[in-house]
DNA sequence: AACGTAAGCAACCGCAGTGTC
DNA sequence: GGACACTGCGGTTGCTTACGT
């Protein structure tokens, strides 16, 4: 690993951090966010450099990671993904809750990648080892074709409105290791996207066609959960005007959680949108419920530290009035444990991820909730923080303003 | 016990996109 | 419009640990 041309100018420190740097960076941020990342090791008394912190930040410090193996769905879930995205990490792990774009690029790199080629399944194309051995020739005949029936974009065409236009294809059925799970998203090769007929309504509705001219809301009431572009970026990368945002239905339609698209494929790590716990607000969803906590709850205030006033108020926190039967944000608030346990293990089976936001008192409420989730060292970190009286910082994290940005006022 | 190898993880590098001046 | 700084992302590397011989 070599060094930072900055670090090497200014002599920082490089490699592993060590707890006193770790302290030091997240009381900083704790304290007064991020801001300037750049300006941050400075201010925190680090010898490191923006970049160096931003990423410790992000892959380790963030109270609402994730630690831990992953689970079987998630496993699933990213294979998924991977065939529809590639190796568009961040895009993945915006769609795994508490889990970094790195830590699911390693599991691949490692893990999957490896069960996938047991499975007989090549891990860049998702194609049968078999098929992509044999078929180089039938695979460029293949891509012209399909091609042509998108007319030769690249762009994820699902548009059922326009005859011809949308592209179904049974090309691979993954092996999902879940019992009773058939599902059936299928991918080819290049950049066209195909779901099967069986997970079409699901994945229509998961991820509306951004066509040639999306809309952020459609006229169907949704919202977008993935504007996929391909044709947007020409050296493959989607462009960061197209951050993830979730699509939900506006009317609260559930989305299709098919019979062949089982809780295992998908949809399971996903926001469950039952006509019970749907939310009218988008803010909810895309949040984790940790995430949502911290967001709302004042104790933290890493984001944008100079969030101007009007940004906060513009925020579409636009808090639900009471439509969630199963979950209750105080129950949990005054439960950590339930709140722990839950975590652990959320599916979208507990409602957790529509959980309604009743209102930022009750999430600042008690401080409980984010101790229960952090380790030992921070909870006591944070303790002495909240005893030195360190509460109602700016909480304009970046997804708010995402979401204002995507939505404007709601 | 010593050594070699594989696996997993954390961090760095380089590039691209975006915003500001 | 160009230069620059900042940020985010994906690829890659190096270190540590686990495991096998």
């Amino acid at each position: 690993m070599g060094r930072h041309s900055c670090c090497y100018k200014q002599k920082l420190r490089k490699g592993l951090w060590s707890p006193e740097e770790d302290e030091k960076l997240l009381r900083h941020i704790t304290k007064y966010g991020h801001g300037c990342w750049s300006s941050v090791p400075k201010q925190a008394g680090l010898q490191r450099c923006g970049k160096s912190c931003r990423l410790r930040w992000i892959n380790y410090l963030r109270p609402d990671l994730k630690r831990g193996t992953f689970s079987q769905e998630e496993e699933n879930l990213i294979i998924e993904l991977h065939a529809v995205l590639g190796n568009r990490w961040s895009q993945i792990a915006a769609q795994l809750p508490g889990r970094t774009d790195n830590e699911i690029k390693n599991l691949w790199n490692s893990c999957l990648k490896k069960k996938l080629r047991q499975r007989g399944i090549d891990p860049v194309t998702h194609k049968p080892l078999s098929e992509v051995e044999n078929g180089e020739d039938n695979k460029s005949q293949h891509t012209n074709s399909l091609d042509m029936a998108s007319g030769a974009s690249s762009d994820l065409n699902l548009n059922t409105d326009k005859p011809g236009a949308v592209l179904y294809e049974q090309r691979l059925v993954y092996p999902l290791e879940m019992e009773g799970c058939s599902s059936s998203m299928t991918i080819n090769s290049g950049n066209n996207l195909m779901a099967s007929t069986a997970s079409k309504d699901l994945f229509l509705d998961r991820f509306p066609c951004t066509s040639t001219n999306s809309q952020p809301c459609d006229l169907a009431g949704h919202f977008p959960i993935q504007q996929f572009n391909y044709a947007s970026s020409s050296n493959g990368r989607l462009s960061s005007s197209l951050n993830p945002t979730p699509w939900i239905t506006q009317t609260g339609k559930a989305f299709h959680i098919n019979s062949e698209f089982p809780s295992s494929s998908m949809s399971s790590l996903l926001p469950p949108l039952t006509s019970s716990s749907f939310l009218s607000s988008p803010v909810a969803v895309g949040f984790s419920p940790s995430m949502a906590s911290f967001t709302a709850n004042n104790n933290f205030a890493w984001g944008m530290a100079d969030c101007s006033t009007s940004e906060k108020e513009e925020a579409p926190i636009h808090l639900m009035e009471s439509q969630a039967e199963e979950v209750k944000w105080p129950e949990y608030l005054n439960n950590p444990l339930l709140m722990a346990a839950a975590l652990q293990n959320q599916t979208p089976q507990s409602g957790l991820y529509s959980m309604e936001i009743k209102s930022e008192t009750h999430c600042s409420a008690d401080n409980s909730l984010s101790n229960s989730m952090w380790p030992q060292n921070q909870q006591q970190q944070q303790q002495q923080q909240q005893q030195q009286g360190l509460q109602n910082s700016d909480m304009c994290g970046k997804d708010i303003q995402r979401l204002t940005t995507t939505y404007g006022h709601v």
